[in-house]
DNA sequence: TATTGTTATACTCTATAACTATA
DNA sequence: TATAGTTATAGAGTATAACAATA
């Protein structure tokens, strides 16, 4: 416990923004529910907001390809994507959302800013400075 | 398109947490598969740092309690924790981490601060900041 | 009666490896 | 040969509902 005052340790700022992400994730969880998407489902009709391949689906998604094509089948069964072809190349399918999927994308998103009790607290000064601050850290890469 | 410059939306501010949250996430996962747990085992595991009861937990874990069960049955197999009866009350269970269990959560945890590249992009200053910032968000409730 | 934890069920997400159809 | 996507498989997380033991 030798914790000197003017160096600020990360095990705080962490185990700040892990109880932070917890909240967030509740929030996003309860979101899709009411539209009647997983997490994961939501996740992926926002990152199709722009059209992109099973492939580049699965980078934006943090996980293995083989997982998309579930996850997609499932979006594409509710009529809110369609897998296109790719004419140049016939091994690649282009996602695209349906006018239901880009409809409730746009639901989806509203939900989530409405009503976020985690940045409501903050005033506008203090959400500016976070969003600078959050910026920093994911620049670059 | 009307974005006024002083009136801060809350949606580049959202879409920045969830880019951060999502690195942050694979972070997670890579740390706690090192140690051959999955990310809700290492949460878990973080949280029973005190010993709880399996409600206490499954708040903690923001999921339903039948979920409990499972997760503390794969924990315990492994060794990392015992479920102690309790005598004031026969129905609970009281989670409490073994040797073996507590040694593994500290190289979780430390594995987790350790080159976390969101945060050592942040001048000392920047991170006092942002640990002020999300203690306003997570305070209350 | 109410509560704690479990079980049964069904669905989603996950990675690995083997496969197909293209390139 | 290499790549894009699929399938098969097995394990883990999730909620709901019904249940046992205890309060």
């Amino acid at each position: 416990m030798t914790t000197t005052e003017g160096e600020p340790t990360p095990t705080q700022l962490v185990e700040l923004f892990l109880a932070v992400m917890g909240r967030m994730g509740a929030h996003l969880a309860a979101c899709s529910d009411e539209l009647g998407l997983s997490p994961q489902q939501a996740r992926a009709i926002h990152e199709l907001e722009q059209p992109r391949s099973m492939g580049e689906l699965a980078e934006r998604l943090f996980c293995d390809a083989s997982n998309v094509t579930g996850i997609v089948d499932r979006l594409e069964a509710k009529g809110l994507l369609e897998r296109c072809s790719v004419p140049e190349d016939r091994r690649v399918k282009r996602l695209v959302l349906t006018d239901a999927g880009r409809r409730l994308g746009r639901q989806h998103h509203q939900r989530v800013l409405t009503d976020v009790p985690l940045f409501t607290r903050l005033s506008n000064d203090d959400r500016r400075l976070l969003e600078k601050l959050l910026s920093q850290m994911v620049d670059e890469g």
